[in-house]
DNA sequence: CAATTGCCGTACAGGGGTGTACGGTCTTTT
DNA sequence: AAAAGACCGTACACCCCTGTACGGCAATTG
């Protein structure tokens, strides 16, 4: 269990740990390396700099909590019910990690590159769907944007103040969600 | 013109241009101090601390930026009226300042707690608006916090990529919000 | 016309981070 | 068993920022 020495994997699972708790400042050198209790001289073996370290959080946050959970919405075949779906997850639990990412945009480059390439896909994602219900290419583009804003917005409020929502409001409110933004069948 | 010296409003003025170009750790004695073309021997005669200065420019952004938009928001009398100036607004030039303190919470009480006394003005002043429609005031809560919601995730959006949409475009979208968000008459 | 007062420069001490150059020490391979 | 490789510690030079102490100078003010 204790493992004896440590490998590039170690080091982005401890960034991903300190992105979540202490934002893209918290995944340096010297702050992972207290956290795993070695020195630095450890860091600079596997990377050759703090940008490195920090794409590869990066890279790993868009494969495994944006690109994988958009491929399971896009697998939901009726588009109202994949509308829906979208709106149960906006409601639920906010998204830390896509937070402290968001937050970190205007000074890290590999953060904005990554937040901009996934909000192109979600953009798309939930036109489609829309397209799909029956709205107009140009209406469907609207109201993708107001979907997802909402859900950014909403990431953001939460994660500021957790107990804004109890979970029953969090279920109240995505049902509030549903009736205002997902077209009628 | 060419004032010969500096006094504290001088600083909190290009606090708050430092601010909106390069975010809260802009906000701070020597990058201002180059930027004014002093040293930061002034600053510390004005300012104990950087964290005084931020708390300056953090004050005079809610008093001008946020207070004072939303007093003249509160002004109009019609309430439907006052969603769809609201609207109109989201969908205008995006608050870049707002964005900058947004981005900030994490690290930056004072932008933290100017953050939140904002946010929940602002909830407050749209919530009351929806429930002077007719709402009640559980559902006036939940559709306050999506029209807040959208407000700040499209503001998010626009200020990561000011080129996403034409004015024309954002005049579109004002329209959508109106539609779907307001309730009719 | 002297004396404050207001504003600014300079110099120092320190904190927290980065990268680099080495040297060790285990572990694996041959 | 010796060599090679993977991992980590240490020490150094550096950057960029903070805060403090102090000294100078210009513009009032008495």
């Amino acid at each position: 269990m204790a493992q004896r020495t440590l490998d590039r994997e170690d080091w982005i699972d401890a960034g991903l740990t300190a992105l979540e708790a202490g934002g893209t400042e918290a995944v340096a050198a010297l702050p992972l390396a207290r956290a795993l209790g070695v020195t630095r001289g450890s860091f600079y073996w596997h990377f050759a700099s703090r940008e490195e370290l920090l794409e590869a959080v990066v890279a790993r946050w868009e494969r495994d909590h944006s690109d994988a959970v958009l491929d399971a919405l896009e697998s939901i075949t009726d588009p109202w019910e994949r509308l829906r779906a979208l709106c149960e997850r906006a409601a639920s639990k906010p998204p830390s990690l896509f937070i402290r990412l968001l937050e970190a945009t205007d000074r890290e480059p590999a953060a904005r590159e990554a937040i901009q390439r996934s909000s192109e896909r979600r953009l798309a994602v939930i036109g489609r769907a829309c397209r799909e219900t029956g709205m107009t290419p140009a209406v469907a583009r609207r109201h993708a944007l107001l979907m997802y804003s909402a859900y950014v917005g909403l990431a953001r409020l939460l994660d500021e103040e957790p107990g804004r929502m109890t979970p029953r409001e969090r279920a109240a409110y995505a049902r509030h969600l549903v009736v205002t933004l997902v077209p009628s069948e």
